[in-house]
DNA sequence: CATAATTTTCATTAAATACTGAAAATACAG
DNA sequence: CTGTATTTTCAGTATTTAATGAAAATTATG
């Protein structure tokens, strides 16, 4: 074994628990384990890394590898970079804090808002001219519900538009 | 098969639709499809509704009802009533939008940001004192994180805590 | 107390999701 | 073109999560 420092071991330590852990709470945000694994790996690490790296950091297999990086870039949660004179491509990820928020924001609101308010929306369409009184009742309550979710779609695009400096002068101004 | 006016049909084929879509993207949203569709049929249900109701309308098991009837319950989404002259236990939804959303924004918090706060907590306070290049700049990388996480946090439970109206003149100032 | 209605539990099964590893495809260098 | 490094795909497997249904426990009723 390689002879370190006590400080370099610590470091080593405090990085594996943090990836082994984003990736648990990876799952409760409903991402794989190890998409979030490889994206707190990314995010840590002082340089861009390639597919096979990654691979034995995580002890992953190449496909899971591949697809889970292919992934975050999709997201835009992680760069693929070229390195001149060198065949494999690298990765490296966006660690700028407010970034990482609003891309995430964006997925969110695509997978969680968007879908709810469309069926929304058809539903009050479908039944805005019934008469009945629990077709009213109905008609109310799938209207409350657009009402309120349309208002948090739009909420999530200001926010998400806004530099860093804006939202956080708003915050300020919400926590004061 | 019973008779029934149109409208009767178009309203029931409405709510049907509700349910079975609620319920798809209940598992978007990282809970069971099931729990989605019983919140689902609860808030658009005119009154409350038995166990066997709820299991006849959804087709599923005592059991699942069941589980996810006290899960619902847990969650406060749905209030247990009981009806005098009647030994079973009857559910009801919250109907309010702005207590479904704080609701569910608490849940939320407490399963997706604390459990990422503490971990970013701990991997700050373990490295705090590290002083070589790599150490500082996870350390920075962790701080960062851990403040926007724990910004986030506090955003939650004010906007949480307001009042519906208070929040809407709020968003109404965002949106503006 | 006996019994009938209802709720609760939980071992088993089913369904959904994530991961592996090897093979096929692609890209590049000589 | 040929051979090699690398990426990409995907059928098969493993893991995780949700649902079933029947049995046990509980609760009310006469």
């Amino acid at each position: 074994m390689k002879i370190m420092k006590v400080e370099t071991n610590r470091l080593g330590q405090a990085k594996d628990e943090f990836i082994a852990q984003w990736g648990a709470l990876g799952t409760q945000w409903g991402i794989s384990r190890t998409m979030a694994q490889i994206h707190a790996l990314l995010m840590i690490s002082p340089r861009a890394m390639c597919t096979d790296e990654v691979m034995e950091e995580l002890a992953a297999s190449r496909g899971n590898a591949h697809s889970n990086l292919k992934e975050l870039v999709n997201w835009g949660l992680v760069r693929m970079i070229v390195i001149k004179g060198d065949r494999r491509d690298f990765y490296e990820a966006e660690k700028d804090v407010w970034q990482i928020f609003t891309i995430i924001a964006r997925e969110r609101k695509r997978r969680e808002i968007e879908p709810a308010l469309s069926l929304l929306n058809k539903c009050a369409e479908e039944t805005k001219d019934l008469r009945s009184a629990e077709a009213k009742a109905f008609h109310n309550q799938v209207k409350q519900l657009e009402e309120f979710v349309g208002f948090a779609s739009k909420m999530s695009d200001r926010i998400s538009s806004m530099k860093h400096g804006l939202a956080l002068q708003l915050a300020t101004k919400i926590l004061s």
